[in-house]
DNA sequence: CCACTTATTGCGACTGAGTCTCGATTACTG
DNA sequence: CAGTAATCGAGACTCAGTCGCAATAAGTGG
């Protein structure tokens, strides 16, 4: 998770401009604690009248994912979502129960990729991990509460 | 990659039954190189006469991706494709350059969601690992040669 | 080899995510 | 405070993927 001030200086550094739709995606987007779409952010901009259209809400990702501040995720079902992203944190863990989701750090993935190159002869340059599971409070039955 | 035969007795082991639209695609399937997307497959059913129709694809596609011949993949522009899988490879590794892909091994991955299961206190259920990069072929400068 | 049952197909309409265009607006710059 | 360029809204559009239904054909038992 981030702060909306966080977003909203991580765009102001980037030179885009600071615009009323922007801010408040970036608020709506910094209460969030698991991963989200396109669509629920929509949904909400329109229900607690952000002024944020589709198109306004799909570039404002687009320009969020660009600076680092959220993150493409494809869920197991082939749905596109988002989460935000704390720097360190390079893969996420999502849980498939309540959708919440943190970062996880590398853990050596960075040498299995190596080992990887070396058995098939690529030259790796990206890897993208994604682990599904059950998050700590649905383990223990708390389940789907309190999440937005 | 997998055979055309292989494809076809794997279907009619799992109770399907073999149709022309089927045969056919899994004949294209299997000359396959590297991954592929849906409506590639489906052009190639047009120009060649497969008679296998878009629906038909998707379906063939799905039963195909529930016996494991064929994973689903999220390539990092967010497209969906294919590849076919080798049983033993959980994992694949993609060309950015000439999509080849090939199947990777473990190498260790499970000892790295585990850890990272210990380190967010998340039950890891599955996992997906992608990676991308350049095959040797590439890396040689042979580039997009030889692909369907 | 034929008739029956039922999975599968084709067709075409439909859905829903994401994109594009363009005129209007508005945030920054000097 | 005016100018300019980025951004926005509205809505049409595209494209992947799905669905429903009538027609077809694959496997089966006689």
């Amino acid at each position: 998770m981030v702060d909306a001030p966080t977003i909203v200086s991580a765009l102001e550094g980037a030179g885009y401009r600071l615009t009323s739709p922007r801010r408040a995606l970036a608020g709506a987007i910094a209460t969030r604690r698991g991963h989200f779409t396109a669509d629920e952010l929509l949904d909400e901009s329109r229900r607690r009248r952000l002024g944020a259209t589709r198109a306004t809400v799909f570039r404002t990702l687009d320009v969020l994912a660009e600076l680092g501040i959220v993150e493409r995720l494809d869920l197991p079902t082939g749905e596109h979502a988002f989460v935000t992203c704390e720097p360190a944190h390079h893969h996420h863990v999502v849980c498939s129960s309540c959708g919440r989701s943190t970062g996880a750090s590398e853990h050596g993935l960075d040498r299995v990729a190596e080992a990887i190159g070396r058995e098939t002869g690529y030259r790796i340059d990206t890897h993208r991990l994604e682990l599904f599971g059950l998050c700590p409070e649905c383990q223990n039955g708390a389940g789907l509460v309190g999440l937005p």
